[in-house]
RNA sequence: GCCGAUGUAGCUCAGGGGUAGAGCGUUUCCUUGGUAAGGAAGAGGUCAGGGGUUCAAAUCCCCUCAUUGGCUCCA
C-alpha cells in the first residue's frame, strides 16, 4: 500500500500529499492565507475538522467563512466557547444543546438554580473573548459509551446523559478545547482564535427537547465573527430591519392599532390601513373574477353542529373561543374559525353535475381562532383576521389543473407586489405512518404526484416535506420571511378528501351516477393582516403607487392658493387618483419634508404660476422635483405608472 | 400557556422615595412663504391597573393587565 493519497479539489486538480494529511496541510500547501481562512473541510462531501487527518484518496472542499458550512462551524464552536465561557462565571450550571443556527449559534443552559444576571452579558461575552485569545486548540476524541456516561455521572448533567442514551456505542465523541469538554459530533474549527467578536442577542426560555411538559431552559441567543467590523455591520443590519417592522410603520403611518379594551390580537384598522386593504382586496377581486371564481358571503358565527360534522370541533373545540348561547332556545354557535364549512353548506345548495365542476367560491371572510397569548405578535398573528378565501369543487381529474391555476394566481399576486423572495413548501404524508391519514391511496398519490408536477413546472424554489401535510390532504404552502428573518406562511394551497366526505358532498357525473368532489382551499395572501404586515416590511413603507393609502398630496404654496388646491383635489378623485389637500399654515418645506416622511408617492405643488397655467408642479417621493404638468398630463402619468405595476 | 424583559403626554424617550420633563405632534396668534423642519404662546400625564411597605411611592415589594424576545402551538 502507498503513503501517499491523491487530494482532489473542486476545480478537479489532484494533488499527492503523505497519507495522513489533514486539510489545513493541504491548504498550507496551496497558500498560508488560505490555511489562515480555512474553518472546516468538506471530505468526500462530508463535513468534518480541517486538523482531521485524511487517510484516502478524497475530493476536498476547504470551507472558509465564505462557505455557510464554513459559518456553521465556526459558530458551532462559538457555542462550545459561550459554554466554557458560563461555566467559568456560573460554576455548576448544566448544559443542554448548543447548535449554530441560521445566524449564529445558541446554547440551552439550566442555571440550575444559579441566580443569572441576563442584564450583563457583556461579562459572558468579554469572559468569551478571553478565552479566544487563548487560541486554545479543538480537540476531538472518540470515547466509549460507559466513558461518556462516566464523565456526566460525574458531572451531574442529566440532560448529557439523555442525550448519550440515544447514541450507538462506538459513535460518540467529545471535543475539548481549553477547560472545556462537550459531547459533540463536531465539526470545529482549529482553535479560538478565530473567533474575534461576539454578542450575545438574547435571552429566552427553550423547553428541554421542544416538550412544553419539561424543564424550561435558559437559551442564550449569540453570534459571532472573524472580524470586529462583521459584527458591527450585522448588528447595523438588524438596527435597520427594526425600522422596517410592520408595528413601528404601521403606528407611524397610522395603518392599525390595537385596544386593550377590544382585546389583544383583534387589530383595528384605521382609515388609510383601512383603503390599504380595500385595494388588495379589489386587486385580488378583480384577478380572481378573471380566474372564474364566484364570491359568496357567510356569517361570523356557524351553529355548533357544522363544526362537529366538518370534524374541526373534534379537533379544536377545546382550544378555541367557546361557544356562544343564545338567551332562551338552548343553541350553540361558534366564532367561525374557517370559512370552509360554510362554503360546503353553498355547494350543497342545489344538485351539482359534472358540467359545472369546477365551482369556485371565494370570500374575503374574517375568521377567529384562540391563539396563545404568548404567540400573538403584531400583525402577523392574531385572533380575528380576514382569509382571502376560496374553496374550489372539483373532480378528481381536476385537481392537477386547479392546483396549477391556483399557483398561477399565486405567482401572479406575488409579482405584482415585487415578492421575490419566497420559497415554497410541498407537504405530503409521512410514509412512515399511513394511518393518520384519511381517503383512498390512490387519490393521495394523484394529488401528491400532482403538486409536485405543478411545483416542477412553474420552476418555484420548492422543498419537499414529507409529515408536513394536514391529515385531509397534501399542500403547497408559500413562505416568506419577515424583516428580522421569521419566517412566515402567506400564500396556501390545499387538496381536502376529507370535507367532501363528512359534508357528504356530490355531483352527477356523466356516468349519471353520483360522485365525491375534491376540495381544493386557497389562499393567496393567506390572511390580509399577515400579507399586509409582510408587504409593509417588504417595501418598508414605500407602498406600490397603486396601494398607497395617499398616492398624492396637494401642497399649496400659501393660503392664496387654496381653491385651486381644493378644485384641483376633486379633479382627481375623479379620475380615482386619492389623495389630500396640507391646508396647514406652514411653509412649502414644512409641507413637502411631511409628505416625504409619510411616504407618498407624489407631491403636487401649486402656486401662483400653476393657479395661472392650470398646471401642477409635481415631486416624486425618493425624487425630487421632475417638473411641471398639465392636469390632465399628470393623470395620465400616473395610471400609466400604476399600468406598469400591476399588468 | 411557559421562561425573560418592558410599560412615564397622541408619538419617540429622559428622569427616579419628597408629589413630572424634552423633542415631535396638537391648539391659538404672527407670518403668505417655491421643493426635506419660519416664529411666539398655550393645552395635554392618577407615571398601565390594583394592593402593600413608608411620615411620604411614579420611584421599593407583590398581584393583575398589555406589549415584547424566545419556546410550545397554529384548522
Amino acid at each position: 500500500m502507498s503513503d501517499q493519497i491523491t487530494i482532489t479539489l473542486p476545480d478537479g486538480s489532484k494533488r499527492s500529499y503523505n497519507k495522513g494529511a489533514t486539510a489545513l496541510d493541504v491548504a498550507m500547501s496551496i497558500s498560508e492565507g488560505l490555511a489562515r481562512n480555512v474553518l472546516a473541510a468538506k471530505v468526500n462531501g462530508e463535513v468534518r475538522d480541517s486538523f482531521r487527518p485524511i487517510e484516502e484518496d478524497s475530493n476536498l472542499q476547504l470551507l472558509t467563512w465564505n462557505d455557510d458550512e464554513g459559518k456553521s462551524t465556526m459558530w458551532h464552536s462559538s457555542a462550545h466557547l459561550m459554554a466554557e465561557a458560563l461555566e467559568a462565571l456560573y460554576p455548576g450550571i448544566k448544559l443542554g444543546i448548543g447548535p449554530p443556527i441560521e445566524n449564529g449559534f445558541y446554547y440551552d443552559i439550566d442555571f440550575n438554580g444559579i441566580e443569572f444576571d441576563s442584564d450583563n452579558l457583556e461579562a459572558i461575552e468579554n469572559k468569551m473573548l478571553e478565552l479566544a485569545r487563548e487560541k486554545n486548540e479543538f480537540t476531538r476524541k472518540e470515547i466509549s459509551k460507559a466513558d461518556a456516561i462516566a464523565y456526566y455521572k460525574e458531572k451531574g448533567d442529566e440532560y448529557k446523559l439523555e442525550l448519550i442514551d440515544g447514541l450507538d456505542d462506538g459513535s460518540i465523541t467529545f471535543y475539548n478545547q481549553g477547560n472545556f469538554t462537550d459531547l459533540c459530533r463536531g465539526p470545529h474549527i482549529p482553535h479560538t482564535g478565530y473567533i474575534k467578536a461576539v454578542k450575545i442577542l438574547n435571552v429566552a426560555g427553550a423547553y428541554w427537547r421542544g416538550d412544553e411538559n419539561r424543564k424550561q431552559l435558559t437559551r442564550l441567543y449569540a453570534i459571532s465573527f472573524p472580524k470586529q467590523k462583521e459584527l458591527k455591520e450585522h448588528l447595523e443590519l438588524l438596527e435597520q430591519a427594526k425600522l422596517r417592522d410592520h408595528r413601528k410603520i404601521g403606528k407611524e403611518l397610522e395603518l392599525f392599532t390595537f385596544s386593550e379594551k377590544v382585546g389583544k390580537g383583534l387589530p383595528l384598522w384605521l382609515p388609510k390601513g383601512a383603503v390599504l386593504r380595500e385595494r388588495l382586496e379589489n386587486f385580488l377581486k378583480k384577478a380572481q373574477l378573471k380566474a372564474g371564481y364566484d364570491q359568496v358571503v357567510s356569517p361570523h358565527i356557524g351553529g355548533k353542529e357544522l363544526y362537529v360534522t366538518s370534524g374541526h370541533y373534534a379537533k379544536y373545540g377545546e382550544d378555541s373561543f367557546q361557544p356562544i348561547h343564545t338567551p332562551s332556545e338552548d343553541e350553540e354557535f361558534l366564532l367561525k374559525p374557517m370559512n370552509c364549512p360554510h362554503h360546503c353548506e353553498i355547494y350543497k345548495s342545489k344538485p351539482r353535475s359534472y358540467k359545472d365542476l369546477p365551482v369556485r367560491y371565494a370570500e374575503f371572510g374574517t375568521v377567529y381562532r384562540y391563539e396563545q397569548s404568548g404567540e400573538l405578535h403584531g400583525l402577523t398573528r392574531v385572533r380575528g383576521f380576514t382569509q382571502d378565501d376560496a374553496h374550489i369543487f372539483c373532480s378528481q381529474d381536476q385537481v392537477k389543473s386547479e392546483f396549477a391555476k391556483v399557483v398561477d394566481l399565486v405567482l401572479y399576486v406575488f409579482s405584482a407586489l415585487g415578492f421575490e423572495d419566497f420559497t415554497a413548501q410541498v407537504s405530503l404524508r409521512d410514509p412512515n405512518n399511513p394511518d393518520k391519514y384519511i381517503g383512498k391511496d390512490e387519490d393521495w398519490e394523484k394529488a401528491e404526484a400532482a403538486i409536485k408536477e405543478v411545483a416542477e413546472e412553474k420552476e418555484l424554489n420548492f422543498v419537499i416535506e414529507y409529515g408536513e401535510a394536514a391529515f385531509y390532504g397534501p399542500k403547497l404552502d408559500f413562505m416568506v420571511k419577515d424583516a428580522l428573518g421569521r419566517k412566515w406562511q402567506l400564500g396556501t394551497s390545499q387538496v381536502d378528501y376529507s370535507l367532501p366526505e363528512r359534508f357528504e358532498l356530490e355531483y352527477i357525473g356523466s356516468d349519471n351516477k353520483k360522485h365525491r368532489p375534491v376540495m381544493i382551499h386557497r389562499a393567496p395572501f393567506g390572511s390580509m393582516e399577515r400579507f399586509i404586515a409582510i408587504l409593509i416590511e417588504n417595501c418598508a413603507g414605500d407602498f406600490p403607487l397603486w396601494l398607497a393609502p395617499d398616492q398624492i398630496a396637494i401642497l399649496p404654496i400659501s393660503e392664496k392658493y387654496h381653491d385651486y388646491a381644493k378644485e384641483l383635489f376633486v379633479e382627481m378623485q375623479e379620475k380615482d387618483i386619492r389623495g389630500f389637500v396640507d391646508e396647514r399654515d406652514e411653509k412649502i418645506g414644512k409641507k413637502i419634508r411631511d409628505a416625504e416622511v409619510k411616504k407618498t408617492p407624489f407631491m403636487l405643488i401649486v402656486g401662483e404660476k400653476e393657479a395661472e397655467e392650470g398646471t401642477v408642479s409635481v415631486r416624486q417621493h425618493g425624487q425630487g422635483d421632475i417638473g411641471s404638468m398639465k392636469k390632465d398630463e399628470f393623470a395620465r402619468f400616473f395610471h400609466n405608472k400604476v399600468a406598469e405595476l400591476i399588468n
